[in-house]
DNA sequence: CAGTAGGTTCAAAAAAACTTGAACAAATTA
DNA sequence: TAATTTGTTCAAGTTTTTTTGAACCTACTG
């Protein structure tokens, strides 16, 4: 199977090494998914997929960005999850391949979903716990000014919502 | 000096202690700066100052939350920067004091303006360096893919701005 | 069925982010 | 001017997050 597998990556128009240009947009993702609180290495992953047209498996993922298995595994895997990639399988070939989701909409859409909405989950939960803290104090002057503050709170999520 | 002091600070209506509300009030909010990509001890001090209706000193901020001098002085310093809270003089008080910025506006405003911004700015300078990039390339396919590339970034960065 | 390719997991190592506290200013005050 | 108050800075320590790689699955393939 080697030769006919050698010969078909070879074949293939992937390109097995990185362009100056993709290194500079590749650390543009990097730095753009650190700043969303995201790792570095789905900022390259991303980055990457983002300048290939052809799709790529982990593997070539792998060796192109010199990252380890472990995190190539759960980059994708993640960044899957978030929307901002997906997958396909090319007929006939075991290996699953990864393409980059390009649609701004898309890609901040699934965002927010995976990010902002257990927030506001989270967040109901806090407002009634705090609601019956505020219920169980005796303190007039600070059960009134905790009063004001969960309303303030409730204003904000319901804006967020 | 110090028995006027003393008996400002006790004669004063600041809570010198946290109330079971305001507990969780604070953690609240230190998770919130947490998904906000800011130092858990930032959503401290501003959850505090939210929390109360009197101005509070550095010196009360780090009691209060048992944090050191440094976090409360760099916390309390970029939180106005952010224009997340604001300092107050009283008169004939050398001491600054701080009060949180209760209008979300003003603090989602702020914080796009110190953090967005900023990326925006950098993502200029980006784009112009991909670009340079591109024009030095000389294989033909590469450089028609990292054009498309290019315009596919130039069109968020626009979305964005 | 043994061997291999493709992928996942997770404990330990490495890196990054945050906090602390002591040293240092600046500005009052005695 | 010496002592004190208020606040900043930053190197070192601590904690948290991320990455690595070896062990481990699972599904093919010969």
């Amino acid at each position: 199977m080697t030769a006919l597998s050698v010969e078909y990556i070879s074949s293939s128009n992937h390109q097995d090494f990185l362009d100056a240009w993709e290194i500079a947009v590749i650390d543009l993702f990097l730095n753009a998914a650190n700043s969303f609180g995201l790792p570095k290495s789905y900022g390259q992953i991303y980055g990457l997929l983002f300048c290939r047209d052809q799709s790529l498996s982990m593997d070539e993922v792998m060796k192109l960005l010199e990252i380890s298995k472990g995190s190539a595994s759960q980059g994708l895997r993640s960044l899957r999850q978030l929307g901002a990639i997906s997958s396909v399988f090319e007929p006939g070939d075991r290996k699953e391949r990864f393409i980059a989701e390009i649609r701004l909409r898309k890609l901040v859409g699934g965002f927010l979903r995976e990010q902002a909405d257990p927030h506001l989950e989270k967040g109901t939960a806090r407002l009634k716990q705090i609601e019956s803290l505020l219920n169980i104090l005796q303190d007039e002057e600070s059960h009134k000014r905790g009063v004001r503050r969960h309303e303030i709170l409730s204003g904000w999520h319901r804006q967020m919502s």
